[in-house]
DNA sequence: TCGTGTGAAGACGTTCACAGCT
DNA sequence: AGCTGTGAACGTCTTCACACGA
């Protein structure tokens, strides 16, 4: 599959049909239609087979899909490696949290140490994850060669932070901090706004009479 | 403004406008451009303005858009009232920490309870939310009139817990368990998937050489 | 001149519908 | 019969480009 051309969107698919498809086979199941699977996902069935269209013939008409190598064929064009090094910076509320959060391990990804103007405060907190000041930050990501940063620090520290990542040549930044980050076109960021998530569902739902 | 037609993206592009120009506002900034508002959110200048285009002629040519304003009309398009009693389910790790965060009372809303199989396990954890046991979360539903519910359980109880949810007749969930929700049409659900997050990141930052 | 408001064009994403294989 | 693979239609979102007002 063109992996320079594919969508962030497809992206988010693919990685639910994982998800969906593991379930699968931990209850044995071998193979999938596209609309069973697609209904599982949440999304339309001609959707999910354009998604694999890419990967070649891999379904049997009449029959559907394997449940096992798509798994494998889905990883392999992920690029599901070895184990990734995460940073994380604000150990304060939610960052002590996601330190504990064992889904980001699940997925393959490590937080493998902790920024906060504060270290002190974030000991004892049930986690296991070393806490810096940041001073050490810049120095840490080039040592390290860790290439993925989760901040959670306040909206009106965050855009200095990014600053520093910036200069230390990050690759991507999770954003936890309800500001809009400027940032360089080499740096990716994914924007996760929990007050704004909220603020959005509550339009939607306050519509109805 | 037609509010029946109005896509979530809007929504969520004019709730970061109102954000930078709360900041502006601080600022004692009176009026602003669309291309240095846009810049600000991080978004097309010209997007902006058909954004803004439903609320009638509210820009000068010229000069542009005077501040207090465009949050005042945004805000009365949004129908930001009082304070919305939103609850939450899974008292655990990501759970307490969101009933620690703030961002959500900024944003006009209060978790006036929270939910879990063993609710004592939550109390000192450092937040004020009252914590029930799950018996209650029916009654508790319809006797306060709730809305709104953040779901934190983990993702093999999610489905179980939408369920009673909606039997409840709730309007919305924010959905933070790595589960795909089924939901009836009546309500609206707003994913939110850390790990899927950091897993897509992760995407596009290793593509790089 | 600067910046809004907007028609038109373009890019993108989704869904339909059906040929063709098992 | 059941299901994949896919061209074509459709719909939505984004950007361009420019007329017009201040």
């Amino acid at each position: 599959m063109d992996k320079s051309t594919i969508s962030s969107k497809s992206i988010y698919r693919l990685l639910i049909y994982q998800r969906c498809l593991r379930k699968l086979l931990e209850n044995e199941i071998e193979t999938v239609s596209s609309s069973a699977l697609a209904k599982a996902a949440g999304v339309n069935a001609a959707q999910l087979r354009k998604d694999l269209a890419g990967f070649g013939q891999l379904g049997t008409r009449g029959l559907g899909y394997p449940v096992e190598d798509l798994i494998n064929t889905i990883r392999e064009f992920l690029g599901k490696s070895a184990l990734q090094p995460v940073i994380l910076i604000g150990a304060g509320n939610l960052g002590s949290a996601l330190m504990r959060y064992n889904g980001f391990q699940k997925g393959g990804f490590q937080v493998v140490g902790a920024f906060d103007l504060f270290p002190q405060a974030s000991y004892g907190k049930g986690h296991d994850v070393p806490v810096f000041p940041m001073d050490n930050l810049t120095t840490f990501i080039q040592q390290k060669n860790v290439k993925l940063a989760i901040l959670c620090v306040p909206g009106e520290h965050a855009q200095e932070v990014a600053n520093t990542l910036a200069l230390a040549k990050i690759g991507g930044i999770l954003n936890f901090s309800p500001t809009v980050l400027q940032v360089p076109d080499s740096i990716t960021v994914n924007n996760v706004d929990l007050a704004l998530e909220l603020e959005n569902l509550s339009y939607f739902v306050t519509q109805e009479p």
